[in-house]
DNA sequence: ATCGCAATTATACATATGTATAGACAATAG
DNA sequence: CTATTGTCTATACATATGTATAATTGCGAT
Protein backbone atom coordinates (compact mmCIF):
# COMPACT_ATOMS: atom_id res chain seq x y z
CA UNK A 1 0.00 0.00 0.00
CA UNK A 2 1.53 3.39 -1.50
CA UNK A 3 1.34 6.77 -0.01
CA UNK A 4 -0.26 5.17 3.66
CA UNK A 5 -0.44 8.27 5.46
CA UNK A 6 0.65 7.34 8.71
CA UNK A 7 -2.15 5.43 11.37
CA UNK A 8 -3.26 8.06 13.42
CA UNK A 9 -3.70 7.22 17.34
CA UNK A 10 -8.09 7.69 17.18
CA UNK A 11 -7.99 7.62 21.18
CA UNK A 12 -10.59 5.17 22.49
CA UNK A 13 -13.16 6.96 24.08
CA UNK A 14 -13.58 5.38 27.17
CA UNK A 15 -12.66 8.27 29.69
CA UNK A 16 -16.39 8.97 30.37
CA UNK A 17 -16.20 8.02 33.84
CA UNK A 18 -16.29 11.27 35.76
CA UNK A 19 -15.05 10.19 39.68
CA UNK A 20 -11.50 9.72 37.81
CA UNK A 21 -10.85 13.37 38.53
CA UNK A 22 -8.98 13.27 41.34
CA UNK A 23 -9.90 16.03 43.04
CA UNK A 24 -6.98 15.12 45.96
CA UNK A 25 -5.02 16.54 43.78
CA UNK A 26 -3.00 19.64 44.97
CA UNK A 27 -4.39 22.36 42.97
CA UNK A 28 -5.05 22.17 39.17
CA UNK A 29 -3.10 24.36 38.17
CA UNK A 30 -4.23 25.40 34.52
CA UNK A 31 -5.03 23.77 31.12
CA UNK A 32 -6.24 20.60 29.66
CA UNK A 33 -5.61 17.98 32.78
CA UNK A 34 -3.33 14.91 31.89
CA UNK A 35 -4.79 11.96 31.07
CA UNK A 36 -2.00 10.35 31.84
CA UNK A 37 0.71 9.96 33.88
CA UNK A 38 4.65 9.13 34.42
CA UNK A 39 3.35 5.67 36.36
CA UNK A 40 1.07 4.95 33.45
CA UNK A 41 3.40 5.04 30.48
CA UNK A 42 5.75 3.34 33.21
CA UNK A 43 3.45 0.56 33.90
CA UNK A 44 3.03 0.10 30.29
CA UNK A 45 6.35 -0.42 29.82
CA UNK A 46 6.51 -2.82 32.64
CA UNK A 47 3.71 -4.43 30.83
CA UNK A 48 5.67 -4.84 27.66
CA UNK A 49 8.97 -6.46 28.92
CA UNK A 50 8.00 -9.81 29.02
CA UNK A 51 10.40 -12.62 29.21
CA UNK A 52 11.06 -12.40 25.80
CA UNK A 53 11.40 -8.70 26.05
CA UNK A 54 13.84 -6.50 27.49
CA UNK A 55 13.40 -2.54 28.69
CA UNK A 56 16.44 -1.14 26.64
CA UNK A 57 14.72 -2.32 23.31
CA UNK A 58 11.46 -0.50 23.92
CA UNK A 59 10.70 2.00 21.43
CA UNK A 60 8.50 5.37 22.31
CA UNK A 61 6.04 4.35 19.74
CA UNK A 62 5.80 1.19 21.38
CA UNK A 63 5.34 2.63 24.80
CA UNK A 64 2.52 4.78 24.03
CA UNK A 65 0.59 2.65 21.95
CA UNK A 66 0.52 0.61 24.86
CA UNK A 67 -0.60 3.34 27.43
CA UNK A 68 -3.23 4.18 24.68
CA UNK A 69 -1.43 7.70 24.12
CA UNK A 70 -0.40 9.54 21.19
CA UNK A 71 3.61 9.07 20.16
CA UNK A 72 4.37 12.57 21.05
CA UNK A 73 2.34 12.91 23.80
CA UNK A 74 5.05 10.46 25.67
CA UNK A 75 7.69 14.00 25.81
CA UNK A 76 5.21 15.92 27.84
CA UNK A 77 6.34 12.84 30.74
CA UNK A 78 10.21 11.45 29.79
CA UNK A 79 12.50 13.17 27.67
CA UNK A 80 12.92 9.90 26.31
CA UNK A 81 12.78 6.15 26.17
CA UNK A 82 15.95 5.78 27.67
CA UNK A 83 14.59 8.32 30.84
CA UNK A 84 11.67 5.99 31.42
CA UNK A 85 14.18 3.09 31.34
CA UNK A 86 15.91 4.56 34.30
CA UNK A 87 12.82 5.10 36.24
CA UNK A 88 11.95 2.13 35.82
CA UNK A 89 15.33 0.47 36.73
CA UNK A 90 15.28 2.51 39.60
CA UNK A 91 11.67 2.04 40.83
CA UNK A 92 12.11 -1.62 40.39
CA UNK A 93 15.02 -1.81 42.43
CA UNK A 94 13.91 0.12 45.56
CA UNK A 95 10.31 -2.33 45.47
CA UNK A 96 13.07 -5.09 45.20
CA UNK A 97 15.62 -4.01 48.23
CA UNK A 98 12.21 -3.64 50.33
CA UNK A 99 10.93 -7.55 49.46
CA UNK A 100 14.25 -9.24 49.81
CA UNK A 101 15.81 -7.63 52.71
CA UNK A 102 12.77 -7.86 54.72
CA UNK A 103 13.20 -11.45 53.49
CA UNK A 104 16.56 -11.09 55.29
CA UNK A 105 15.90 -9.58 58.29
CA UNK A 106 12.51 -11.09 59.04
CA UNK A 107 13.54 -14.24 61.04
CA UNK A 108 11.71 -16.87 59.18
CA UNK A 109 10.48 -19.87 61.35
CA UNK A 110 13.12 -22.46 61.19
CA UNK A 111 14.56 -21.53 58.49
CA UNK A 112 18.18 -20.08 57.72
CA UNK A 113 18.58 -16.68 56.46
CA UNK A 114 20.11 -17.60 53.30
CA UNK A 115 17.49 -20.07 52.58
CA UNK A 116 15.19 -17.74 53.50
CA UNK A 117 16.45 -14.57 51.31
CA UNK A 118 16.82 -16.73 48.80
CA UNK A 119 13.67 -18.27 48.27
CA UNK A 120 11.86 -14.95 48.89
CA UNK A 121 14.13 -14.21 45.88
CA UNK A 122 13.12 -17.19 43.59
CA UNK A 123 9.22 -15.93 44.22
CA UNK A 124 10.09 -12.59 42.65
CA UNK A 125 11.30 -14.85 39.77
CA UNK A 126 8.11 -16.07 39.56
CA UNK A 127 6.16 -13.44 40.08
CA UNK A 128 3.74 -11.32 37.78
CA UNK A 129 5.36 -8.24 38.56
CA UNK A 130 8.30 -8.53 36.55
CA UNK A 131 10.72 -6.31 38.54
CA UNK A 132 13.66 -8.45 38.89
CA UNK A 133 13.65 -9.51 35.48
CA UNK A 134 14.33 -6.14 35.03
CA UNK A 135 17.51 -5.57 36.86
CA UNK A 136 18.71 -9.12 36.19
CA UNK A 137 18.08 -9.14 32.52
CA UNK A 138 19.99 -6.12 31.31
CA UNK A 139 22.88 -4.88 33.36
CA UNK A 140 24.88 -4.67 30.14
CA UNK A 141 22.85 -3.37 27.69
CA UNK A 142 21.59 -0.22 26.74
CA UNK A 143 22.80 3.66 26.88
CA UNK A 144 25.15 4.46 29.43
CA UNK A 145 22.59 6.14 31.66
CA UNK A 146 20.78 2.91 31.78
CA UNK A 147 23.59 0.60 32.60
CA UNK A 148 24.76 2.82 35.38
CA UNK A 149 21.14 2.91 36.70
CA UNK A 150 21.36 -0.67 37.11
CA UNK A 151 25.05 -0.57 38.86
CA UNK A 152 23.26 1.66 40.81
CA UNK A 153 21.04 -0.30 42.16
CA UNK A 154 23.29 -3.53 42.59
CA UNK A 155 24.92 -1.40 44.25
CA UNK A 156 22.26 -0.14 46.96
CA UNK A 157 21.84 -4.26 47.29
CA UNK A 158 25.36 -5.05 48.02
CA UNK A 159 25.06 -2.02 50.86
CA UNK A 160 21.94 -3.52 52.49
CA UNK A 161 23.62 -6.81 52.12
CA UNK A 162 26.43 -5.51 54.15
CA UNK A 163 25.22 -4.36 57.03
CA UNK A 164 22.89 -7.33 57.65
CA UNK A 165 25.81 -9.43 57.31
CA UNK A 166 27.60 -7.27 59.88
CA UNK A 167 25.18 -7.67 61.83
CA UNK A 168 24.39 -11.48 61.80
CA UNK A 169 27.80 -11.84 62.33
CA UNK A 170 28.37 -9.77 65.45
CA UNK A 171 25.07 -11.89 66.76
CA UNK A 172 26.59 -15.04 66.10
CA UNK A 173 30.26 -14.32 66.75
CA UNK A 174 31.34 -15.00 63.53
CA UNK A 175 33.61 -12.42 62.12
CA UNK A 176 33.58 -12.44 58.71
CA UNK A 177 36.54 -11.40 56.49
CA UNK A 178 35.60 -7.88 54.12
CA UNK A 179 32.06 -8.24 54.62
CA UNK A 180 31.66 -5.35 51.72
CA UNK A 181 33.34 -8.06 49.53
CA UNK A 182 31.24 -10.89 50.67
CA UNK A 183 28.07 -8.71 49.84
CA UNK A 184 29.36 -7.61 46.25
CA UNK A 185 30.27 -11.48 45.64
CA UNK A 186 26.91 -12.73 47.05
CA UNK A 187 25.07 -10.19 44.88
CA UNK A 188 26.62 -10.46 42.03
CA UNK A 189 26.40 -14.28 41.89
CA UNK A 190 22.69 -14.47 43.07
CA UNK A 191 21.65 -12.15 40.06
CA UNK A 192 23.87 -13.84 37.63
CA UNK A 193 22.63 -17.13 38.41
CA UNK A 194 19.20 -15.32 38.71
CA UNK A 195 19.43 -14.06 35.26
CA UNK A 196 20.35 -17.67 33.77
CA UNK A 197 17.45 -19.55 35.16
CA UNK A 198 14.83 -17.20 34.99
CA UNK A 199 13.40 -19.21 31.68
CA UNK A 200 13.82 -22.42 32.95
CA UNK A 201 10.33 -23.99 33.58
CA UNK A 202 8.95 -23.87 37.37
CA UNK A 203 9.50 -27.16 38.24
CA UNK A 204 13.33 -26.54 37.84
CA UNK A 205 14.01 -23.65 39.91
CA UNK A 206 13.74 -25.65 43.51
CA UNK A 207 16.76 -27.12 42.46
CA UNK A 208 18.40 -23.89 41.25
CA UNK A 209 17.78 -22.52 44.13
CA UNK A 210 18.99 -25.22 46.34
CA UNK A 211 22.33 -24.79 44.34
CA UNK A 212 22.06 -21.06 45.00
CA UNK A 213 22.01 -21.63 48.65
CA UNK A 214 24.99 -23.82 49.13
CA UNK A 215 26.78 -20.99 46.65
CA UNK A 216 26.33 -18.85 49.00
CA UNK A 217 27.04 -21.06 52.16
CA UNK A 218 30.67 -21.49 50.40
CA UNK A 219 31.22 -17.81 50.24
CA UNK A 220 30.12 -17.36 53.59
CA UNK A 221 32.02 -20.00 55.17
CA UNK A 222 35.02 -18.82 52.96
CA UNK A 223 35.11 -15.46 54.42
CA UNK A 224 34.45 -17.06 57.82
CA UNK A 225 37.81 -19.34 57.48
CA UNK A 226 39.53 -16.26 55.96
CA UNK A 227 38.75 -14.88 59.08
CA UNK A 228 40.19 -16.83 61.28
CA UNK A 229 43.16 -17.29 59.59
CA UNK A 230 43.68 -13.07 59.47
CA UNK A 231 43.55 -13.70 63.21
CA UNK A 232 45.30 -16.22 64.09
CA UNK A 233 48.24 -14.87 61.70
CA UNK A 234 48.03 -11.47 64.11
CA UNK A 235 48.31 -13.83 67.24
CA UNK A 236 51.24 -15.13 66.10
CA UNK A 237 52.81 -11.76 65.52
CA UNK B 1 14.11 14.60 0.26
CA UNK B 2 10.80 13.32 -0.53
CA UNK B 3 11.20 10.06 -3.28
CA UNK B 4 14.61 9.58 -2.72
CA UNK B 5 15.39 5.82 -4.08
CA UNK B 6 16.77 3.69 -1.51
CA UNK B 7 20.69 4.16 -1.79
CA UNK B 8 22.18 1.41 -3.91
CA UNK B 9 25.68 0.32 -2.63
CA UNK B 10 27.92 0.70 -5.39
CA UNK B 11 30.88 -1.74 -5.11
CA UNK B 12 33.81 -0.64 -4.25
CA UNK B 13 36.00 -1.11 -7.12
CA UNK B 14 39.23 -1.66 -4.90
CA UNK B 15 39.41 -5.30 -5.80
CA UNK B 16 41.68 -5.85 -8.70
CA UNK B 17 44.17 -7.17 -6.30
CA UNK B 18 44.71 -10.47 -7.98
CA UNK B 19 46.76 -12.01 -5.07
CA UNK B 20 43.24 -12.68 -3.94
CA UNK B 21 42.62 -15.37 -5.84
CA UNK B 22 43.21 -18.29 -3.32
CA UNK B 23 43.85 -20.90 -5.37
CA UNK B 24 44.29 -23.09 -2.30
CA UNK B 25 41.06 -23.60 -1.80
CA UNK B 26 40.04 -27.48 -2.61
CA UNK B 27 38.26 -27.04 -6.32
CA UNK B 28 36.25 -23.99 -7.30
CA UNK B 29 33.11 -25.93 -8.46
CA UNK B 30 31.30 -23.64 -10.65
CA UNK B 31 29.76 -20.00 -11.08
CA UNK B 32 31.35 -16.56 -10.14
CA UNK B 33 33.68 -16.85 -6.65
CA UNK B 34 32.69 -15.93 -3.81
CA UNK B 35 33.84 -12.36 -2.70
CA UNK B 36 33.02 -12.28 0.78
CA UNK B 37 33.15 -15.68 3.38
CA UNK B 38 31.28 -15.81 6.47
CA UNK B 39 34.87 -15.00 8.48
CA UNK B 40 34.67 -11.67 6.65
CA UNK B 41 31.04 -11.10 7.86
CA UNK B 42 32.31 -12.31 11.46
CA UNK B 43 34.66 -9.81 11.28
CA UNK B 44 32.61 -7.10 10.04
CA UNK B 45 30.53 -7.47 13.33
CA UNK B 46 33.02 -8.18 15.43
CA UNK B 47 34.21 -4.51 14.24
CA UNK B 48 30.71 -3.23 15.43
CA UNK B 49 30.37 -4.21 18.90
CA UNK B 50 32.38 -2.01 20.56
CA UNK B 51 32.26 -1.04 24.51
CA UNK B 52 28.80 0.82 23.52
CA UNK B 53 27.40 -1.76 21.27
CA UNK B 54 25.88 -5.23 21.47
CA UNK B 55 25.55 -8.15 19.23
CA UNK B 56 22.23 -8.37 19.76
CA UNK B 57 21.07 -4.91 18.60
CA UNK B 58 23.20 -5.26 15.44
CA UNK B 59 21.28 -5.05 12.15
CA UNK B 60 21.67 -6.72 8.82
CA UNK B 61 22.75 -4.23 6.79
CA UNK B 62 24.96 -2.90 9.51
CA UNK B 63 26.96 -5.72 9.55
CA UNK B 64 26.52 -5.53 5.63
CA UNK B 65 27.73 -2.25 5.14
CA UNK B 66 30.19 -3.19 7.49
CA UNK B 67 31.69 -5.39 5.15
CA UNK B 68 31.14 -4.06 1.99
CA UNK B 69 28.56 -6.14 0.63
CA UNK B 70 25.01 -5.30 -0.51
CA UNK B 71 22.25 -5.96 2.00
CA UNK B 72 20.84 -9.51 0.16
CA UNK B 73 24.28 -10.87 -0.44
CA UNK B 74 24.03 -11.47 3.43
CA UNK B 75 21.66 -14.28 3.28
CA UNK B 76 23.85 -16.30 1.56
CA UNK B 77 26.05 -16.72 4.10
CA UNK B 78 23.64 -16.85 7.01
CA UNK B 79 19.89 -16.97 7.21
CA UNK B 80 19.27 -13.97 9.39
CA UNK B 81 21.77 -11.86 12.24
CA UNK B 82 20.84 -14.22 14.73
CA UNK B 83 22.44 -16.97 13.15
CA UNK B 84 25.52 -14.93 12.34
CA UNK B 85 25.17 -13.62 16.40
CA UNK B 86 25.00 -17.32 17.41
CA UNK B 87 28.30 -18.44 15.05
CA UNK B 88 30.29 -15.48 16.94
CA UNK B 89 29.46 -16.27 20.49
CA UNK B 90 30.77 -19.81 19.59
CA UNK B 91 33.51 -18.47 17.89
CA UNK B 92 34.27 -16.02 21.08
CA UNK B 93 33.75 -19.04 23.61
CA UNK B 94 36.18 -21.71 21.99
CA UNK B 95 39.15 -18.52 21.59
CA UNK B 96 38.53 -17.79 25.43
CA UNK B 97 38.57 -20.99 26.58
CA UNK B 98 41.24 -21.69 24.98
CA UNK B 99 43.19 -18.71 26.50
CA UNK B 100 42.08 -18.34 29.48
CA UNK B 101 42.10 -22.54 30.45
CA UNK B 102 46.05 -22.22 28.64
CA UNK B 103 46.91 -19.66 31.59
CA UNK B 104 44.39 -21.97 34.59
CA UNK B 105 46.75 -24.86 33.39
CA UNK B 106 50.47 -23.64 32.47
CA UNK B 107 51.77 -23.16 36.20
CA UNK B 108 53.06 -19.33 36.08
CA UNK B 109 55.85 -18.96 37.97
CA UNK B 110 55.63 -17.84 41.65
CA UNK B 111 52.12 -17.46 41.28
CA UNK B 112 48.72 -19.25 42.05
CA UNK B 113 46.78 -20.77 39.87
CA UNK B 114 43.78 -18.48 40.91
CA UNK B 115 45.58 -14.89 40.09
CA UNK B 116 47.33 -16.36 36.74
CA UNK B 117 43.43 -16.84 35.35
CA UNK B 118 42.26 -13.89 36.80
CA UNK B 119 45.24 -11.81 35.35
CA UNK B 120 44.44 -14.14 32.18
CA UNK B 121 40.88 -13.18 32.21
CA UNK B 122 41.86 -9.18 32.53
CA UNK B 123 44.36 -9.53 29.91
CA UNK B 124 41.17 -10.28 27.63
CA UNK B 125 39.12 -7.58 28.78
CA UNK B 126 41.06 -4.91 27.49
CA UNK B 127 42.53 -6.88 24.32
CA UNK B 128 41.89 -5.55 21.11
CA UNK B 129 39.94 -8.60 20.19
CA UNK B 130 36.34 -8.31 21.59
CA UNK B 131 35.70 -11.89 22.75
CA UNK B 132 35.07 -11.61 26.48
CA UNK B 133 32.87 -8.77 25.80
CA UNK B 134 31.04 -10.30 23.56
CA UNK B 135 30.17 -13.14 26.09
CA UNK B 136 30.09 -11.08 28.93
CA UNK B 137 27.82 -8.53 28.19
CA UNK B 138 24.78 -10.31 26.42
CA UNK B 139 23.98 -13.21 28.16
CA UNK B 140 20.73 -11.59 28.96
CA UNK B 141 18.84 -10.19 25.92
CA UNK B 142 18.44 -11.20 22.48
CA UNK B 143 16.84 -14.19 20.67
CA UNK B 144 16.14 -17.08 22.45
CA UNK B 145 18.96 -18.98 20.03
CA UNK B 146 21.31 -16.53 21.22
CA UNK B 147 20.94 -16.64 24.85
CA UNK B 148 21.35 -20.27 24.91
CA UNK B 149 24.39 -19.76 22.69
CA UNK B 150 26.03 -17.65 25.35
CA UNK B 151 24.81 -20.17 28.30
CA UNK B 152 26.50 -23.00 26.30
CA UNK B 153 29.78 -20.99 26.24
CA UNK B 154 29.42 -20.86 29.45
CA UNK B 155 28.62 -24.36 30.87
CA UNK B 156 31.94 -24.98 28.26
CA UNK B 157 33.72 -22.75 31.00
CA UNK B 158 32.46 -24.14 33.89
CA UNK B 159 32.97 -27.71 32.73
CA UNK B 160 36.50 -27.28 32.11
CA UNK B 161 37.09 -25.11 34.99
CA UNK B 162 35.59 -28.43 36.90
CA UNK B 163 37.99 -30.82 35.81
CA UNK B 164 41.09 -28.11 36.75
CA UNK B 165 39.78 -27.68 40.29
CA UNK B 166 39.04 -31.88 40.74
CA UNK B 167 42.86 -32.34 39.44
CA UNK B 168 44.54 -29.69 41.25
CA UNK B 169 42.28 -30.52 44.74
CA UNK B 170 43.88 -34.00 44.28
CA UNK B 171 47.50 -32.78 43.93
CA UNK B 172 47.05 -30.55 47.15
CA UNK B 173 45.27 -33.44 48.62
CA UNK B 174 42.45 -30.60 49.42
CA UNK B 175 38.95 -32.33 48.70
CA UNK B 176 36.09 -29.72 47.32
CA UNK B 177 32.56 -30.01 48.28
CA UNK B 178 30.71 -30.60 44.84
CA UNK B 179 33.30 -29.22 42.52
CA UNK B 180 31.00 -28.44 39.71
CA UNK B 181 28.61 -26.16 41.54
CA UNK B 182 32.18 -24.39 42.68
CA UNK B 183 32.97 -24.10 39.25
CA UNK B 184 29.53 -23.04 38.23
CA UNK B 185 29.84 -20.36 40.97
CA UNK B 186 33.17 -18.89 40.11
CA UNK B 187 32.49 -18.52 36.35
CA UNK B 188 29.09 -16.52 37.04
CA UNK B 189 31.07 -14.55 39.76
CA UNK B 190 33.50 -13.72 37.21
CA UNK B 191 31.91 -12.93 34.34
CA UNK B 192 29.51 -11.10 36.08
CA UNK B 193 32.01 -9.28 37.73
CA UNK B 194 33.88 -8.72 34.71
CA UNK B 195 30.58 -7.22 32.58
CA UNK B 196 30.33 -4.92 35.70
CA UNK B 197 33.85 -3.30 35.33
CA UNK B 198 34.34 -3.92 31.99
CA UNK B 199 33.42 -0.01 30.89
CA UNK B 200 35.99 1.14 34.41
CA UNK B 201 39.27 3.19 33.23
CA UNK B 202 42.39 1.05 32.68
CA UNK B 203 43.80 2.08 35.98
CA UNK B 204 41.00 0.61 38.08
CA UNK B 205 41.21 -2.72 36.81
CA UNK B 206 44.73 -4.10 38.85
CA UNK B 207 42.00 -3.31 42.31
CA UNK B 208 39.06 -5.26 40.73
CA UNK B 209 41.43 -8.00 40.26
CA UNK B 210 42.10 -8.72 43.12
CA UNK B 211 38.95 -7.97 44.53
CA UNK B 212 38.16 -10.93 41.90
CA UNK B 213 40.49 -13.11 43.59
CA UNK B 214 39.47 -13.15 47.13
CA UNK B 215 36.32 -13.87 45.70
CA UNK B 216 37.47 -16.62 44.30
CA UNK B 217 39.40 -18.16 47.46
CA UNK B 218 36.38 -17.05 49.16
CA UNK B 219 34.71 -20.35 47.42
CA UNK B 220 37.30 -22.00 47.17
CA UNK B 221 38.10 -21.85 51.48
CA UNK B 222 34.26 -22.09 51.73
CA UNK B 223 33.96 -25.33 49.53
CA UNK B 224 37.14 -26.65 51.05
CA UNK B 225 35.37 -26.62 54.57
CA UNK B 226 31.84 -27.93 53.74
CA UNK B 227 34.17 -30.90 52.72
CA UNK B 228 35.95 -31.39 55.70
CA UNK B 229 32.59 -30.72 57.31
CA UNK B 230 31.26 -33.46 55.32
CA UNK B 231 33.77 -35.89 55.76
CA UNK B 232 33.80 -35.81 59.77
CA UNK B 233 29.95 -36.04 59.94
CA UNK B 234 30.61 -39.42 57.76
CA UNK B 235 33.54 -40.33 60.15
CA UNK B 236 30.99 -39.61 63.48
CA UNK B 237 28.43 -41.85 61.86
C1' DA C 1 32.18 -18.45 -28.15
C1' DT C 2 28.34 -19.52 -25.43
C1' DC C 3 25.79 -21.72 -21.96
C1' DG C 4 24.61 -22.48 -17.25
C1' DC C 5 25.11 -21.35 -12.65
C1' DA C 6 26.23 -19.37 -8.32
C1' DA C 7 27.46 -14.97 -6.08
C1' DT C 8 26.37 -10.57 -5.99
C1' DT C 9 23.86 -6.22 -6.81
C1' DA C 10 19.97 -2.84 -7.89
C1' DT C 11 15.56 -1.55 -7.14
C1' DA C 12 11.54 -1.56 -4.77
C1' DC C 13 8.17 -2.12 -1.06
C1' DA C 14 6.04 -2.41 3.33
C1' DT C 15 6.81 -1.24 7.62
C1' DA C 16 8.78 0.91 11.81
C1' DT C 17 10.92 4.52 14.17
C1' DG C 18 11.86 9.44 16.31
C1' DT C 19 10.32 13.82 16.05
C1' DA C 20 8.80 18.52 14.07
C1' DT C 21 4.82 21.34 13.44
C1' DA C 22 0.38 22.85 13.90
C1' DG C 23 -3.99 22.57 15.60
C1' DA C 24 -7.75 20.67 18.76
C1' DC C 25 -9.21 20.22 23.32
C1' DA C 26 -10.19 21.20 28.13
C1' DA C 27 -9.46 23.48 31.99
C1' DT C 28 -8.65 27.88 34.85
C1' DA C 29 -8.38 33.01 35.23
C1' DG C 30 -10.17 37.33 34.15
C1' DC D 1 -18.42 35.05 28.25
C1' DT D 2 -13.44 35.28 26.34
C1' DA D 3 -8.55 34.77 26.89
C1' DT D 4 -4.89 32.03 28.24
C1' DT D 5 -2.45 28.05 28.89
C1' DG D 6 -1.06 23.46 29.44
C1' DT D 7 -2.15 18.60 27.43
C1' DC D 8 -2.97 15.92 23.78
C1' DT D 9 -3.71 14.51 18.74
C1' DA D 10 -3.19 14.52 13.64
C1' DT D 11 -0.28 14.78 9.99
C1' DA D 12 3.89 14.65 7.93
C1' DC D 13 8.73 13.67 7.00
C1' DA D 14 13.22 11.71 6.98
C1' DT D 15 15.25 7.75 7.88
C1' DA D 16 16.09 2.85 8.91
C1' DT D 17 15.03 -1.84 8.62
C1' DG D 18 14.12 -6.80 6.51
C1' DT D 19 13.31 -8.86 2.40
C1' DA D 20 11.21 -9.95 -2.36
C1' DT D 21 12.25 -9.78 -7.20
C1' DA D 22 14.88 -9.37 -11.06
C1' DA D 23 19.01 -8.20 -13.23
C1' DT D 24 24.10 -8.39 -13.51
C1' DT D 25 28.54 -10.38 -13.04
C1' DG D 26 32.19 -13.65 -13.37
C1' DC D 27 33.56 -18.20 -13.68
C1' DG D 28 33.87 -23.20 -15.34
C1' DA D 29 32.10 -26.52 -18.58
C1' DT D 30 30.77 -27.52 -23.17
Amino acid sequence: MLFKKDQPYTANNNMADPAEQDLSRARAPQGRRAVISQEDLISAALALVGPHRSVSTLSLREVAREAGIAPNSFYRHFRDVDELAVTLIEEAGSALRKIIGGARTRAISGKSVVRGSIESFMEQLTADQRFLHLLMREGTVGSEAFKQAVERQLVFFEEELCTDLVRLSKVNNRPLYQPALVAKAITRLIFAQGASIMDLPKDELPKAAEQMVVMVRMILLGAQSMSDQATTENESN
